[in-house]
DNA sequence: GAACGGGCATGAACACTGTTCAGGACGGCC
DNA sequence: GGCCGTCCTGAACAGTGTTCATGCCCGTTC
């Protein structure tokens, strides 16, 4: 019985969650699927790509309705469902953002940015940079914060919590972009 | 004539320059030396331990005098300065972020936006909130916009430049934090 | 029914990686 | 002259991603 690409994403999902990123080794995803390593090479083309496909899969699980109708709302629960989606997997923050980062994957979360702000008045050339803005603060404010918790968790002296709130930093970005729609739309005459 | 840990870092930082961040292998490293790879762990604890040394020499040689006065041209100033230190380097943005991201060294950056931003009315509180969103910028965009511009000059299809513009996005978030001190000391009473 | 092609797998190998450890020079100090 | 601490060697451990020749097996075609 032969293997599919959709079980080595899912071996490779659950290796995350229970041993971390750096122990999801193509030898630790072909093991547990009782393959040599070379056999996995026949479903994926590297394991970037194999990352790329977990990361997608970490977005798609944390997807969630939504119900958003401003602009502003949208930004707001796009980008707590993306922090939300990478705190439910251990280093989920590292490995969405490597992805991201080295465009390996997980395109979702941009275009929904891009979408929600849109319509939100903002010159259409500042769209792309304003979406990133906020991408980029979710992923880092998420990266640093999911670092604190599994180092705490791992029973290191820092046992107080970081002392950055989520929301407040989203809220000055928010605030910042709604600003530059005011400024747009005061003087269009 | 023994080495100096000022040499590994030396070494460490020209091999990150003309070969990239994973060609500096400790085994490269020590060949340039002519050395060993177990003499290396004589003068630093661990790659981790050297790669944030290189860190920190990459920001030092970035340092430039500074010459604003209000607190919001000083965040400008220290997020435009520290963007250029690190793409002074061949990945300088990638190191800069992995060392910081896991608490490595680099520290002086936050220092830097967290001393800005006490001078700005700000609740205390919301201080190191505020830093952290702007250094999240900072290394996100600045991160982005290296793997581009490398991209482009390995000879990727992609020749068009980032859609996302740094002083437009930090000013997105210099704004943000504007309005709220304008809030908190509008109703102080 | 026999021959063939493609998908899937094996097992070995290549060229590396960070780190540890016993041992050996060599200098300055008591 | 012995001792100690610094600096270093050489070997080894336990892995890493990836490639390649080889082969099995199953469904299709002649």
């Amino acid at each position: 019985m032969s293997r599919t690409r959709e079980d080595l994403v899912a071996v490779a999902l659950r290796l995350l969650d229970s041993h971390g990123l750096a122990d999801v080794s193509m030898r630790r995803v072909a093991g547990e699927l009782q393959l040599q390593p070379s056999a996995l090479y026949h479903h994926v083309a590297s394991k970037q790509e194999l990352l790329g496909a977990v990361a997608d899969e970490v977005l798609r699980r944390g997807a969630r309705p939504r119900g958003a109708v401003t602009w502003d709302e949208r930004v707001v629960e796009v980008a707590h469902e993306l922090r939300d989606a990478m705190l439910a997997y251990r280093d989920g923050a590292e490995l969405v953002s490597t992805v991201i980062a080295f465009g390996l994957g997980a395109t979702q979360p941009l275009d929904d940015l891009t979408a929600a702000l849109a319509e939100s008045g903002l010159p259409e050339a500042l769209v792309p940079t304003a979406a990133r803005t906020v991408l980029h603060l979710v992923l880092g404010h998420t990266l640093e914060e999911q670092t604190h918790l599994q180092a705490g968790s791992a029973g290191a002296i820092d046992a107080d919590p970081l002392p950055a709130d989520f929301g407040t930093g989203l809220g000055f970005v928010v605030e910042g972009i709604r600003s530059r729609v005011r400024e747009g739309s005061a003087a269009p005459r």
